[in-house]
DNA sequence: ACGTAATATTTCGCATGCGAACTAAATTGC
DNA sequence: GCAATTTAGTTCGCATGCGAAATATTACGT
């Protein structure tokens, strides 16, 4: 069938996120790690900076805050100087849990580049970056 | 270049699928469109064996099954021969956007391999072949 | 200054899909 | 023949994330 690539990308990335939330321990969960991974590179960001390195809109962004603020990883105060926007820093308890996310991610990586050349892992980064390229963000319709 | 594969599949996909989500407005979506496939395929599978082919487990399919056949695409009706099972079949509404899909599937894959050579490509497909391999379904945990 | 436009975020309804627990029917063991 | 097990599906609660519409606040043009 010619929906090869399409069903490829679909199941690949669903069996990858089934298997991270089955390792995954305490309520950390990959869209969370994602969002901790981001606080450890700029701590404080704005809650929509945060969404668009996470490529999410605005209300996927909204949620993953609320339930990673309850899981108690983040904290989310105004911004002083912008009554509309809110900024996300990392509590300790989230912080640790970055590090050990750090771990697993860095495992998990090396696991999905296991079987294939550098030269190959070029070449499949640079397609999913392609079509990244090709399907943009607010072009749709 | 990023060499973050968990990440850059993660957005790949979800790029792909909202593309496919803005695209196609007569109701059928990606998945219910997979649906039509298998069923194109093989009319009259087992629920389940329509799961397995879309690499779904059962609540997964037996929801997607729910809303296509709430979108008048198919049909399920009980196996005669097994009380427990269900058999699905395309409705002529869903002949109809089998053959729609088809077309959009091709247009789509075409346009993921755009700009890359068949062996690149190739490559592209291991891999994500090998994800599968390396994250097999029942083996979490 | 003041109305209008842009910006930051929320809320709602929906589709997707998982694991766990459940129901019901078929198969197996003895 | 019938209890125990396996198999096919469903249901529930949850996480994820989208588009559309609403809210609130800041910026801008005149």
């Amino acid at each position: 069938m010619d929906r090869r690539l399409i069903f490829l990308l679909n199941v690949a990335q669903r069996r990858v996120q089934r298997f991270v939330a089955a390792q995954s321990p305490k309520g950390v969960t990959a869209t969370q790690a994602g969002l901790l991974f981001v606080l450890g590179r700029r701590d404080g960001v704005l809650l929509g900076e945060a969404g668009a390195a996470l490529d999410l809109g605005m209300p996927g962004i909204s949620g993953l805050v609320e339930r990673t603020v309850e899981a108690g990883l983040i904290a989310k105060r105004a911004d002083p100087d912008d009554g509309r926007a809110w900024r996300l820093w990392l509590t300790p308890s989230g912080r640790r849990a970055l590090a050990r996310a750090k771990a697993g991610a860095a495992e998990l990586n090396a696991r999905l580049m296991e079987g294939f050349t550098n030269a190959e892992i070029d070449i499949v980064a640079r397609w999913l970056a392609s079509v990244q390229r090709k399907f943009p963000k607010g072009e749709n319709e």
